[in-house]
RNA sequence: GGCGAGUUCGUCUAGUCGGCCUAGGACGUCAGGUUUUCAUCCUGAAGAUCAGGAGUUCGAAUCUCCUACUCGCUACCA
């Protein structure tokens, strides 16, 4: 049987990246194994829906070019694929629960299990619901039948709650930790089902799972502790259970703990994958997509944090990651996420680009500095400039000057390159440029060359003044292949520029 | 506190069921080289006694046990 896989967010806010490397491993998975990932929005708690979540989600797997197969956006045969939408559908599965054995009716309020729990705090304990004091509780095993009925009929609020048999060992095959045992005596009666109507986490995945028919649950190692409750269900509905794949947090760079909303821009990198701005606080959190982070180096980087080939390999595209997943090869132990390497990355894929590629990434760069250009020149400008990038957004950094003649002279490159007499030297040089009409790039060069050595002049001086003229400092590419792109008018514009500038402040 | 998981260079990791590991690669760092400049690029170096301890074994990063530390969970959140 193909499998079949879910990626089930809950639209609280902005899809955190640690989610995305979620997503991409059970794309992975499912591709490989010619399976099919479907998208499930997990919003049963109305009072954390944040407006605009669920839309972000669907454009931050379309920039990232992860398909769906089935589910919110999409359709399928499951639908729907929105649990506030199935609302309906759980509660007889609570009420199956009850009426097997399996759950029973509460009634504590919220008011009553504080108490309780702070009569325990103080007796240095913590409370739990569980086999040990359920006994002790308002629910429908203290409770007589009669009492219960009036409760639910009189419309009393009440939760659905599991339970746990008593002292019964729980396994847990996860695919990679192994054997997870625990002992139904530890844990607590989960609410299955809230007072408002609505399902928990708990009952709605498992339900939904099963009737998606979920065959591999691969998600977040912080769902491994109630990974045994999810077995429980299973077992308690009489489901074939789909097999577990914890996977492996994803840890902030600094320290030890989970990577965060916060750690992104106290760090320095985005922690999300599309800008976001809270719609209450209207505050903004970067993205990669807008830190000039290509999609096809994220979906590497993401893939490598926590999972390897079993080989040397690195450099891999979404097709090669579907070709050498396997689940087998995912580690157990949490990855820091590095900024560096994620540089480096972002780096390899621009080098993999044609400028043609990479020319409809500049021009929104361009824009925000009001500048619009022919597509040609354009190209011609990233070929000469994109090994120096390491994100889109640098290009402006590195490429400004072709754009925009320079109104500054880097002080200390004048300083050191820019002798006295040198306008004059530049200007006989000009000229030999420009006597190469169409010009002629290695001619201009070799030119050039030679009456630097025939005047005995120092090469670098004269080269780079001419350099600091054009581009404002001592940098940039090859410098005749550099004027053969900006142009020699432009050039003897620049020049006569910055003589007057430079050795107008002189004299 | 309880429960669970994890622990190889600064970071991501390789290390198939013990020997080929005097622990390999990548990022980063440092040093050279290329270049008229900067960046790129190339070459090289430093860098983990495999968390610590005990055991099993001719032999352990790899197996067993103990300890420590880190993280996760411990809500009518997911």
């Amino acid at each position: 049987m193909n499998p079949r896989v879910r990626f089930a967010p809950s639209p609280t806010g902005p899809l955190h990246i640690g989610g995305v490397r979620t997503a991409l491993y059970n794309y992975l998975f499912a591709k490989k194994n010619n399976g099919t990932l479907l998208l499930r929005i997990e919003d049963t708690d109305q009072t954390r829906f944040v407006p605009g979540a669920e839309q972000y989600i669907i454009e931050a797997f379309q920039w990232l070019g992860i398909p769906f197969d089935e589910g919110v956006g999409i359709g399928g045969d499951y639908g729907p694929y929105r649990q506030s939408e199935r609302k309906a559908l759980y509660k007889p599965y609570a009420e199956q629960l009850v009426a097997d054995g399996w759950a029973y009716y509460a009634f504590d309020t919220p008011e009553m299990l504080d108490a309780k729990r702070k009569e325990a705090e103080s007796q240095k304990k913590t409370f739990q619901y569980d086999v040990h004091t359920r006994m002790q509780m308002c629910n429908s095993l203290t409770l007589s039948e009669e009492e219960v009925q009036t409760r639910l009929q009189r419309g009393d609020a009440f939760v659905v709650r599991f339970k746990y048999p008593e002292n019964t060992d729980i396994h847990v095959h996860d695919l990679i930790r192994g054997e997870v045992v625990i002992n139904s005596n530890l844990l607590d009666d989960k609410v299955l089902y809230k007072s408002d109507g609505m399902p928990t986490y708990h009952l709605a995945n498992i339900v939904d799972d099963h009737l998606m028919k979920i065959t591999h649950v691969i998600r977040g190692e912080e769902w491994l502790p109630s990974a045994p409750l999810h077995v429980m269900l299973y077992k308690a509905f009489g489901w074939e259970a789909p097999q577990f794949a914890h996977l492996p947090l994803l840890l902030k760079p600094d320290g030890n703990g989970k990577l965060s909303k916060r750690d992104g821009d106290r760090l320095g990198f985005p922690v999300f994958p599309l800008q976001w701005i809270d719609p209450k606080s209207g505050e903004t959190s970067s993205g990669y997509r807008e830190s000039g982070y290509l999609p096809e180096a994220v979906i590497n980087m993401l893939a490598l944090l926590g999972w390897n080939p079993g080989n040397d390999q690195e450099m891999m595209s979404l097709e090669t990651l579907t070709e050498l997943f396997s689940i087998e090869k995912i580690s157990k132990a949490g990855a820091k996420f590095s900024l560096d390497k994620a540089k480096w990355f972002n780096h390899e894929y621009i080098q993999l680009k044609s400028a043609e590629e990479l020319a409809p990434y500049m021009i929104p760069v361009l824009k925000k500095n009001g500048v619009e250009c022919d597509i040609h020149y354009l190209q011609n400008v990233i070929d000469l400039v994109k090994d120096r990038l390491n994100f889109i957004n640098d290009f402006w950094d590195q490429a400004c000057y072709f754009f925009v003649a320079p109104t500054e002279y880097d002080p200390q490159a004048v300083k050191k390159r820019w002798k006295e007499g040198m306008g004059d030297i530049l200007q006989e040089v000009m000229k030999l440029i420009e006597s190469f009409v169409p010009y002629d790039q290695q001619k201009a060069h070799d030119a050039v060359m030679q009456y630097i050595a025939d005047h005995e002049l120092n090469m670098g001086q004269v080269l780079n003044s001419l350099r600091l003229a054009i581009v404002g400092a001592a940098r940039g590419p090859e410098l005749f292949t550099m004027i053969g792109v900006v142009g020699v008018q432009e050039v003897r514009n620049r020049l006569d520029k910055a003589i007057q500038t430079i050795e107008g402040v002189r004299s």
